[in-house]
DNA sequence: GGGCATCACATCGTATACAATCTATACGCT
DNA sequence: AGCGTATAGATTGTATACGATGTGATGCCC
């Protein structure tokens, strides 16, 4: 969600935040041919302004976009995948860390809200959502954390693993998260710093490690687009 | 600069890449209007595409876009300041030291040669090209370091130093970049990934600290812009 | 003379039109 | 039949046109 201003949000800006929700919930999937023509008649807007929202998702690299052929949703290669949660290793229990020394009250209560709103869309079974705020739940305590900058990061950083985890997932489990978020939240409101560093590092690296990074395990779309 | 096709590089990205070294070089302070229908003439280029160039250098923070007023060049305010070089001081210790862990022969060469180059550009007295050749040492170290993605945030912040030290730079000392590198080279080539990193962050402290992060010393170009 | 409304101009935002390129189907050849 | 080529359709790349929104200046009123 990359919020230029604050009022009266951009057409662009708002086609680009559809596209990007339908990516997180796993409406779209890696591979994904993104229209132009079809995407302006949704939204009821020209294809002018839908480039402009399909070049912002591939500053972000949510999308791919091949001269001439158009843009798909990103499927990312093992070794990006690595690295996207090898960068997140590295920034992230800092910001856990610096959000623990700097959390007010209202934050707490912020992010213990986003918990349970996750808890209730695993209850209701809704997959696409829980991801969807559970990676909010990351991004918010990097804002927690007062640093516009680094949240940016981690923010790119997530929606990505939205894309490799619907690539290389092994196991449904969302279960750990809870715990591993429940933690956090704790160890946040406590202003316990280094626990929270430490805390994060373990959940990023339960996160990695629930990851199957042979080779595609769904190759993407159509089989073509892996040759040309 | 944002390379996204090995051959054939898209017009808008080669205007793109044009403005970007003209701010890296300081030949385009902070604050100076990016017209659009002014750059299509230079560029003998449509507005379509200009735009596009705009909107790549706002995704990385280079220009700064306010709706119905144009494109400008960012003048990164004192906090944001501090923050870029407090992303960097977290990011960049790690890159070196995976860059002195895997550095091949090769490497070393060209960064070598990246330093005899920025001393040609010192002693020729060119100021700009130097730093941005400065700059692009630190990202080819995250280059080495193997990390495309950090290596990625690593350019982006680099790239956002140069507007900050065209605004907050106090002393005209280059010199000490000098021995920071090599430094730093020494210690790559010697496989010191732990002395790597000091030296990086000492590094990063030593830049930091040469800044003033009181009020805009330099208001930008229009004066206007600031009371809007 | 200072302050405010109004108007002309410049610039940006979006839609549309045309050209270039790619995709896919159909045809002819070996 | 298999393969390469040609042609038609679809999609993207770029330019142009028009409407919307700011900018700056002029002139009026106080």
């Amino acid at each position: 969600m990359t919020r230029t201003s604050r009022i009266e949000p951009t057409s662009a800006e708002m086609i680009a935040d559809g596209l990007s929700r339908a990516i997180h919930e796993h409406r779209l999937g890696p591979g994904a041919k993104l229209g132009e023509d079809e995407i302006g008649t949704i939204y009821g807007v020209s294809r002018t302004v839908v480039r402009a929202a399909l070049q912002t998702l591939s500053h972000q690299r949510l999308v791919t976009i091949r001269r001439n052929r158009g843009a798909f949703v990103a499927s990312p290669s093992p070794r990006e995948a690595r690295e996207v949660f090898e960068a997140r290793a590295l920034l992230e229990p800092r910001t856990a860390q610096s959000a623990a020394e700097r959390a007010e009250p209202q934050d707490i209560d912020q992010l213990r809200a986003h918990i349970m709103a996750e808890h209730a869309a695993i209850e209701a079974g809704d997959n696409g959502r829980a991801l969807h705020l559970s990676g909010r739940f990351h991004i918010d305590l990097a804002r927690i954390a007062d640093q516009t900058i680094v949240a940016g990061f981690v923010e790119e950083l997530v929606a990505r693993s939205s894309l490799v985890i619907a690539l290389y997932w092994r196991r449904q489990s969302a279960l750990c998260e809870r715990h591993a978020h429940h933690a956090l939240i704790e160890a946040v409101a406590a202003g316990q710093g280094a626990r929270a560093a430490e805390l994060m590092h373990s959940h990023l690296v339960d996160l990695h490690s629930a990851l199957d990074l042979r080779e595609h395990s769904v190759p993407p779309a159509t089989l073509r687009d892996i040759l040309t």
